[in-house]
RNA sequence: GCCCAUGUGGCUCAGUGGUAGAGCGCUCCCUUGGUAAGGGAGAGGUCGCGAGUCCGAUUCUCGCCAUGGGCACCA
């Protein structure tokens, strides 16, 4: 005789078990038909999941987070079902939930086309139309595992062999498809309304380069048709603001097969960069840092040194000259060292701390490349403190104040924070793992951060801390980063003399606020898209006549405003003004001045603003008073 | 690196087994016009590179390169 107590706290009693539906149908016939799933005592269950003793129940519906979860998890089954019945002899492996939908990895003889994605969509809406209930059973692992072998589903079969041998698994089965799942799912096929098969990609099997290459069908799935129009508009705005594309349409850089992954800056995108640049100067000045400058050609000896020849060749460009090899620096740290080693440290110069706008270029697989975001030739922010492990915490707490100032005056409010511990494979002890791993938290809580952990993700010489930000898209890309290394310093020698009068290796502490320029500006264009703030902009106005017979005072106006430092542009082209202006608009520059015959008489200037609003005249002072305060503000 | 797709004037794209087309941009001419496209004329491409099939290839096949979407990688 259960007991259920709802969500609002009222109860039900029944007189013998009960499925989650009759409960909802007892509650009303609207949300029987609403109902997805069931929330008993916190744990997600079928409908038709039998409930004997008392317990808090939630009916999940698709107003649900949890309901859109369990659609999106049978839109991969449907999906499944689909290509089973379209091609019966691929095999079928597994199919998450992720973000916005779902997919699924398929073994089969040849590439599923883009033909077979519309079939499989169009098979999978007829699917759903059909009402299949999605039913239930659970089985003996051992007998789940011959029953995917009878069935020919090896991959299946090699899932269910991986779980242990007394556990049972279940199974879920609608119209003639049948998969291994541990659910739960939606009643009947007919609950999944508003899906849409998005992509084809590859993808290994168990996410092993060493493994068969298997389809993947990407999807994605919502509760209702709206929802999933708006996401596709969304989709479709965001590619809007890629920064390849923008890159282009504001003539900022470009890239050419001669070059893979690397940057050719144009005027505006130097300009960009430049303002960028010397941003990050002033950060190193005013947080003791002093800039160097290394070669960007050195000797295999001292990679050697470093481990890099041994660990990362495959990553570096490589040269040679008068019978010695050499390597294009694919990271600063080794210079820094160098540096650092040029003189006799005492424990009263630590913590030491270089910048560098370090040039680098990394071999990366060619599969990688990204625009801007994943390059072979980059310029990192970088910078290297030298400091004892007692001073790991306080530097870490700076620089982790100072990475988010950064930010958010480039306008990142989003910033994902992650820390990376300690790997299998790893140098130092334990004890110095604890120490930095404990450091590297207490700092972050010290700043006030929230993050998350990712265990094993660490650099084998030591954890660092991740700062991450989203594109246009919502791929997660590393900028900053702060990382501890109690290796590299050994290894290249460096010592400084302790107070006791003994040598001692510092730690080094390796850190990049922005990661790379090129990354960096890459996501700042898509933040703003393209329409960057006034300090920032690379064109930041646009100095324009009306008719020939201003183009006298509009070319002193805009010498006026180039002499205070202002990134000016004159259009004295024969053009109407209208023209003009929706030319510099699309190129979204913060202001436009417009001069004619008025503006002359009265020594005025016309001002409009990027969002299209006429400002009026006013004086060139009162201009030059409004701009410098907005680039003052950020 | 792996899977799939794509690669045509500066840009965005159409098209064809008989050596190519549009719009924008560019040049020139007319126009001197007040807050998102004035009109006319013209120039410009060995259709990513290489090989093969064919009487003939930008179009078909193969290889390579690059880009895009994923996967793997990102000490």
């Amino acid at each position: 005789m259960p007991v259920i107590t709802l969500p609002d706290g009222s109860t039900r009693s029944f007189e013998q078990a009960v499925t989650i539906a009759d409960v909802a149908l007892s509650i009303g016939a609207g949300l029987a038909r609403a109902a997805l799933a069931g929330k008993v005592n916190g744990e997600l269950v079928d409908t038709s999941f039998l409930i004997t003793q008392d317990a808090a129940l939630a009916i999940i519906t698709d107003k649900d987070a949890d309901g859109l979860e369990v659609i999106r998890h049978s839109t991969a089954h449907l999906l499944a079902h689909a290509v089973k019945e379209l091609f019966p002899d691929a095999q079928v492996t597994i199919g998450p939930v992720i973000e916005n939908g779902f997919f699924y990895d398929f073994s089969y003889h040849r590439p599923f086309t883009p033909e077979d994605l519309t079939a499989i969509e169009k098979r999978m809406t007829e699917l759903a139309k059909k009402d299949f209930p999605v039913t239930r059973r659970v089985l003996p692992r051992d007998e789940a595992v011959s029953y995917f072998k009878s069935i020919n589903e090896h991959y299946k079969a090699e899932i269910i062999e991986s779980i242990p041998t007394d556990q049972a698994v279940s199974l879920y089965t609608e119209g003639e498809f049948t998969d291994l799942c541990r659910g739960p799912h939606v009643p009947s096929t007919g609950k999944l309304k508003a899906f849409k098969l998005m992509k084809l990609a590859g993808a290994y099997w168990r996410g092993d380069s060493k493994n068969e290459m298997l389809q993947r069908i990407y999807g994605t799935a919502w509760a209702k048709k709206e929802e999933l129009d708006a996401h596709l508009l969304q989709i479709e705005e965001a590619e809007k603001r890629d920064h390849r594309k923008l890159g282009k349409q504001l003539d900022l850089f470009h890239m050419q097969d001669e070059a893979p992954g690397m940057v050719f800056w144009h005027p505006k995108g130097w300009a960009l960069w430049q303002e960028i640049e010397q941003y990050m100067r002033r950060v190193y000045r005013d947080n003791g840092y002093q800039e160097v400058r290394c070669p960007q050609i050195i000797d295999r000896v001292l990679w050697e040194k470093s481990g890099h020849w041994e660990h990362y060749k495959a990553n570096m460009f490589t040269t040679e000259s008068e019978k010695h090899d050499y390597a294009i620096k694919p990271m600063n740290c080794p210079g820094h060292v160098q540096v650092f080693n040029a003189d006799l440290r005492s424990y009263r110069e630590l913590p030491l701390r270089y910048g560098e706008f370090g040039s680098c270029h990394r071999n990366e697989p060619s599969g990688g490349l990204h625009g801007l975001l994943r390059v072979r030739g980059f310029v990192q922010d970088d910078g290297h403190i030298f400091c004892t492990e007692n001073q790991i915490e306080a530097e870490v707490t700076a620089f982790n104040a100072l990475v988010l100032k950064v930010y958010k005056d480039f306008g990142f409010n989003e910033v994902a924070v992650k820390l990376a511990l300690r790997p299998d494979s790893r140098v130092g002890s334990d004890e110095i793992w604890d120490k930095s791993e404990t450091a590297l938290r207490a700092a972050l809580s010290a700043s006030g951060l929230t993050w998350t952990e990712l265990p094993g993700e660490g650099a084998f010489y030591g954890p660092k801390i991740e700062f991450h930000i989203k594109d246009a898209i919502g791929r997660s890309w590393q900028c900053g980063t702060i990382q501890v290394d109690f290796s590299m310093p050994g290894r290249l020698g460096a010592e400084f003399v302790d107070e006791d009068n003994t040598r001692k290796t510092p730690v080094m502490l390796h850190r990049a606020i922005l990661g790379s320029l090129e990354r960096f500006i890459g996501m700042l264009i898509e933040n703003h898209t393209g329409a960057f703030p006034m300090w920032l902009a690379p064109v930041q106005l646009v100095v324009m006549n009306i008719s020939q017979a201003q183009a006298e005072y509009a070319t002193k106006v805009s010498e006026q405003l180039r002499t205070v430092g202002l990134r000016v542009q004159l259009d004295l082209r024969n053009e109407k003004i209208t023209y003009k202006i929706r030319e510099h608009s699309l190129q979204k520059l913060p202001y436009q001045l417009i001069l004619g015959d008025k503006e002359v008489a009265a020594e005025l200037v016309a001002v409009r603003s990027r969002s299209g609003e006429d400002l009026g005249q006013m004086t060139l002072p009162a201009l030059l008073e409004r701009l410098q305060t907005e680039i003052k503000n950020g």
